[in-house]
RNA sequence: GGUGGGUUGGCCGAGAGGCGAGGCAACGGACUGCAAAUCCGUGUACACGGGUUCAAAUCCCGUACCCACCUCCA
């Protein structure tokens, strides 16, 4: 059975169907770099992390862009709130992002495209738009380009509405606009805003609208026509509901599926600024590794709401540990096949939770012959290719050498330990219960877990 | 007003007409000096009210509640 997909265009499950034989492309709106990373943001790059390494592992060779918005409304306010250049506000946001990735072990794409990179490719697309008859420079001097809604009757087909039921937005500037709905292409700079966010344009300075980079940049990277678009549900409309609809009257076929992820909510809201800022990643990696909370996203399904909560993601962890406990058991073994009911998950709208109930139903197998003094190493070799695919093996480099970082202690720490170990096998020699148990527990309190293995005691650290 | 999604056991979270996904927690058993880990076993779950069907968590009608989008959003 080959891969199939939910097209957010068709809202229907189907069969993909490479634009050419054995490849793909795919293209994933980033986020706009205005503030720190939270949950919510990251579950859209692990999502679409986990897509792009199925249709690797699928044979499919693939294309990845990923863009980020580096220049935007929100960032010159912010910036200017804070009083520092908008290019350094972006800048840092941006590496804080990255980090973030990194620390969820989600791959870089082919290429990571910035706004502000492309304003020759947008000011083209959008000469082309006005040339076509679908755009049109504001009558107020204002040298604003907006996209004329109404020259394009198929605008509203993605998001499934009508151009006339559609509430006129309570916040649009209506100023030079034909209609309402129109948006804008280019934005004439404001007085108010820093010489350094705007370009010259045939229209006058100004920077590019937020819809017409995204269109720029999957056409000059992917070409006129790709397999995939992706992003978070909320783009739908208008985001990508503007970048088909500009794309396409330019002339361009543009994506042929339309992928969305689902919310992460909290306290059944939807994630925001306004609930602060504990959700951030740097804060949630403080309850977690960075490992554990990619399994508490990859175990739910890309188009499901999650609530978000700490216990559920403890709760996880403690999953992801027991994956982890198998793997160590069992001894090293590389990634092999992935067992066909795993890969009938995947294919079946990257059938995540499926997937990784196949994960587990193969670590009880495994822990079975272990328990039954068989060799568990197919088990092994299977968990870690389906671990691979899914970004969660804990070989991997990406996760961070902690190991290494601090051998030296490690090795410290062991001879102690050791110390006391030998202490309690004489104990315990001497049926000394008491006393054994006293020296595990002084352990224990020190954050040091003792486990009585057939092959001696081990410890490590809680 | 328009569009779309949701409500599943103590908890998380799949499934989409018929064999109880999986995990966490709990309980019982095995193993262990005791633990830990592991294995085996244990669950009258599908918001509510009707209907269709031999069979409904799944389809239909109705009701309730929740959420998202409608030009800032992952």
């Amino acid at each position: 059975m080959a891969l199939r997909l939910y097209d957010s265009a068709t809202r229907e499950v189907r069969d993909f169907t490479p634009l050419q034989p054995g490849k793909a492309s795919l293209y994933v709106c980033g986020l706009t770099v205005q503030s720190e990373p939270h949950v919510g943001h990251v579950r859209s790059g692990v999502n679409f992390d986990v897509l792009q390494r199925w249709l690797r592992a699928s044979g499919y060779e693939t294309t990845f862009i990923r863009n980020v918005t580096d220049i935007d409304d929100k960032i010159l306010a912010k910036s200017a709130d804070q009083g520092r250049p908008w290019y350094n506000l972006a800048y840092d946001m941006h590496r804080e992002l990255d980090a973030a990735y990194a620390s969820l072990n989600v791959a870089r794409p082919t290429y990571e495209p910035l706004a502000t990179g492309h304003i020759p490719e947008i000011i083209a697309l959008i000469e082309e738009l006005i040339a076509k008859g679908h755009a049109y420079a504001a009558e107020d001097g204002s040298a604003d380009v907006y996209f004329d809604v109404r020259s394009w009757p198929a605008y509203g087909e993605l998001s499934g509405q009508k151009v006339d039921d559609m509430e006129a937005a309570a916040d649009a500037d209506p100023r030079g606009k034909r209609d309402p709905r129109d948006f804008a292409l280019w934005k004439g700079r404001k007085v108010s805003e820093p010489e350094t966010a705007s370009w010259p344009s045939p229209w006058g300075l100004g920077r590019p609208g937020w819809h017409i980079e995204c269109s720029a940049m999957a056409g000059k990277y992917l070409g006129p026509a790709f397999d995939f678009h992706g992003g978070g549900l909320d783009l739908r409309f208008p985001h990508h509901e503007n970048e088909q609809a500009q794309s396409r009257a330019a002339g361009r076929p543009f994506a042929s599926y339309w992928l969305h992820n689902a919310w992460i909510t909290t306290s059944g809201e939807k994630m925001s600024k306004s609930l602060g800022n504990s959700l951030v990643i740097p804060e949630v990696l403080k309850k977690v590794r960075g490992i554990e909370l990619r399994y508490y996203l990859v175990a739910a399904h890309y188009r499901s709401h999650v609530e978000f909560s700490f216990s559920a993601l403890d709760e996880a962890a403690s999953a992801f540990q027991r994956i982890e406990s198998f793997l160590e058991r069992a001894g090293s073994a590389e990634a092999g096949e992935v067992p066909d009911a795993f890969r009938e998950a995947m294919d079946d709208d990257l059938g995540t939770p499926g997937a990784v109930a196949v994960l587990h139903d193969t670590v009880r197998e495994g822990n079975r012959r272990l328990s039954a003094g068989e060799s568990a190493a197919a088990e092994a070799a299977a968990v870690r290719g389906m671990l691979d695919v899914l970004g969660l093996d804990p070989a991997d480099p990406a996760w961070g050498s902690t190991k290494g970082d601090d051998t030296a202690l490690t090795e410290a720490l062991d001879v102690l330990v050791r110390a006391v170990l030998d202490e309690r096998a004489e104990a315990r020699a001497a049926k000394d219960w008491a006393r054994a148990d006293s020296l595990r527990d002084r352990l224990k309190d020190a954050g040091i877990e003792i486990e009585d293995t057939p092959e001696g005691p081990k410890w490590s650290v809680n």
